[in-house]
DNA sequence: CACTCCGTTGACAACGTTGTCAGGGACGCG
DNA sequence: CGCGTCCCTGACAACGTTGTCAACGGAGTG
């Protein structure tokens, strides 16, 4: 004899509410009163569903529940980022796991890859989702569609990219502090032809970390100059031809500063295959494993995924929780960390031009 | 005047099917088959709905849908790691995250860090949402108690670790066949003393490369030694202090094998601060970014992450579209790529004892 | 012309749960 | 003893959607 279900025929179903109230003897209310350990439920009866439960293997599903509740919560949060494979964006998404996990929320995460036809849909489909926040590392110029796409009162915050069009907490890391310590650090290493390299420029990350070299170039009175500053290298392919390039034009740097991690690694493996890796500084910003065990180490400036999915994480469920005090800027600090490949001196020989 | 919503009160919800219908003058069954681009329904009256769902600004709830479906598709799978961070797991995430996009499916993630207790919690949370699937590594011994926790017909497949007491597809790397391979692959350049270093071996993956590494040594008719094979290595300071200690005693061994990426790095650093790691022959299970970098390069037999989390994505698909044939295993091929460190020859000095 | 058939539409119930409310019984107080 | 109050319980409606079915009207057929 087959198991049968207490409910209709759809055999294959799972055990609903009311299976439990009949195993129990209970009406169905008295079993939603027991699964959500509302008082005032008499021990007996408790006892009684519990045991219904057990023997049912009764699980309530969330869904027909957030539907019902007045508080429509669907216990889901969004995490849109660039990609979740790439070792910056998954560690903050792991950060923000760990802050979903302690209050039994589930993370949904979507990959953007830059692009904005990407963000659109994936913010559709969050929306038919009715998750309860959002947390996204922006890719196109404007989010003022989420105006209309979310329910008025789901909280947004923005977090490595800011948001334009739409309110919500920003998370960013110290970008223009950041790559102007950098630039700082060479100077003061006795560089005065410092490249600085960059991702696409329409990425406001890039933008700011070239702005920051800029600053940094100014403070010490050094006119910067177009030939040295490269950008739109996309890709660790793109940034290891480029500098190539540029070391085999005339009046070459002597220390690059390299405004993301594919760009670092491409600068270092060009640098190898001229055999400059000794020669000409490097820093770069956002560190990656294994930077100290290259030769030379390379020295970066750090950013904390961790501390800036943890703060965002935090920001957004402080929202969820009613907070409604204007929108916050979380400023991440970033880190300098001497290595080695950036307190590499310029040739005494090569004159300053 | 504040605009008002056609339902009731709770003015801060989203319009519904319902306010659709009335502003469209058609019934809510029609708008909600313009919605499902339903035949058979008059190009006048989708026109009249789209207009109305446009200046509503209307999504569907894809809860409520999924509740009254008789498919009950949720359009969510679940995705259980042992860390969403980990480089390695974030490459197959990624994978998997892009099969599940080109079907609008969301990718719900956990991490479950070695965890047992958290398994059991997550593969709980999973059950109350309803995905429609389960991709998990596994981290306890036993996942029978998922035959009562999911619904009959949820599809799980196992990925980079089997699964035990629960039928589903699994998708393995060819951990016995890759070990054996570099581990010959150090016998080929002259190894004989060559130690194997694991993380713990109730992990089954680090397990198989032990016995990969094992059946490598028979091969060649060398007969293992305790004292070279070290395992419980969770950490990379734990094989890098292992190391050391191993390189303190006498007869150390010529090269090493390293079952894990923590456990390589550990013991690069490790061969650095002896002075060894141009000497000591190394090849690590799992490739790691920046590998060809260091000096030497490192020796690695590769995964492919990537084409596990594809293979695993679409094996659940399959199930998920009602495939029922056996469960089947996907076995994923480990590629040996010489960078340098795995073809250092010992000293000839060094007697074979 | 009567009949069937099909394309189109809407009324209604139902999915699994929770909010609301009312009823019954025990208890305390005047 | 009458009355109000509190604890406990269950009946019922409702959340936003889809499945089912019946009804309408026009076209095609005998």
């Amino acid at each position: 004899m087959a198991p049968e279900r207490t409910s209709r025929g759809r055999g294959s179903g799972r055990p609903t509410m009311n299976d439990v109230a009949k195993i129990a003897k209970v009406s169905l209310k008295t079993v939603s009163r027991v699964v959500n350990n509302e008082e005032n439920v008499s021990p007996l009866l408790v006892a009684q569903v519990r045991s219904a439960i057990e023997i049912l293997n009764y699980s309530p599903d969330i869904g027909a529940s957030t539907l019902r509740r007045s508080d429509r919560r669907t216990e889901m949060i969004a995490l849109l980022l660039k990609d979740v494979g790439n070792p910056f964006f998954a560690t903050l998404h792991r950060a923000v796991d760990d802050e979903a996990r302690d209050r039994g929320v589930q993370v949904i995460t979507g990959s953007l890859d830059e692009c904005s036809k990407r963000e659109r849909e994936l913010a559709r489909a969050i929306t038919m989702r009715r998750a309860d926040g959002l947390i996204m590392a922006t890719v196109s110029a404007d989010q003022s569609y989420l105006a209309s796409e979310l329910r008025v009162d789901t909280p947004v915050v923005f977090v490595d990219r800011p948001g334009h069009g739409f309110p919500g907490d920003t998370v960013l890391a110290t970008n223009v502090l950041g790559a102007t310590e950098a630039t700082r650090h060479l100077i003061t290493h006795g560089h005065r032809r410092i490249a600085c390299l960059s991702d696409h420029v329409r990425i406001p990350t890039a933008k700011l970390r070239q702005e920051g070299y800029l600053a940094g170039l100014r403070e010490a009175g050094i006119e910067p100059e177009d030939r040295l500053i490269l950008s739109d290298l996309g890709s660790e392919a793109l940034a290891e031809s480029r500098v190539l390039e540029l070391f085999h034009r005339p009046d070459p740097p002597t220390a690059l500063f390299t405004g993301q991690n594919a760009v670092t690694v491409g600068a270092v493996r060009a640098l190898r295959r001229l055999g400059l890796h000794r020669t000409v500084a490097l820093v770069g910003f956002d560190d990656f494993p294994l930077a100290d065990l290259l030769e030379p180490a390379i020295t970066v400036v750090a950013q904390d995924p961790a501390s800036m999915g943890r703060t965002a994480a935090q920001a957004l469920f402080r929202r969820i929780d009613g907070d409604t005090t204007p929108p916050a800027e979380h400023w991440i600090p970033t880190t300098l960390i001497r290595r080695g490949s950036g307190e590499l001196r310029p040739d005494p020989a090569d004159p300053p031009r």
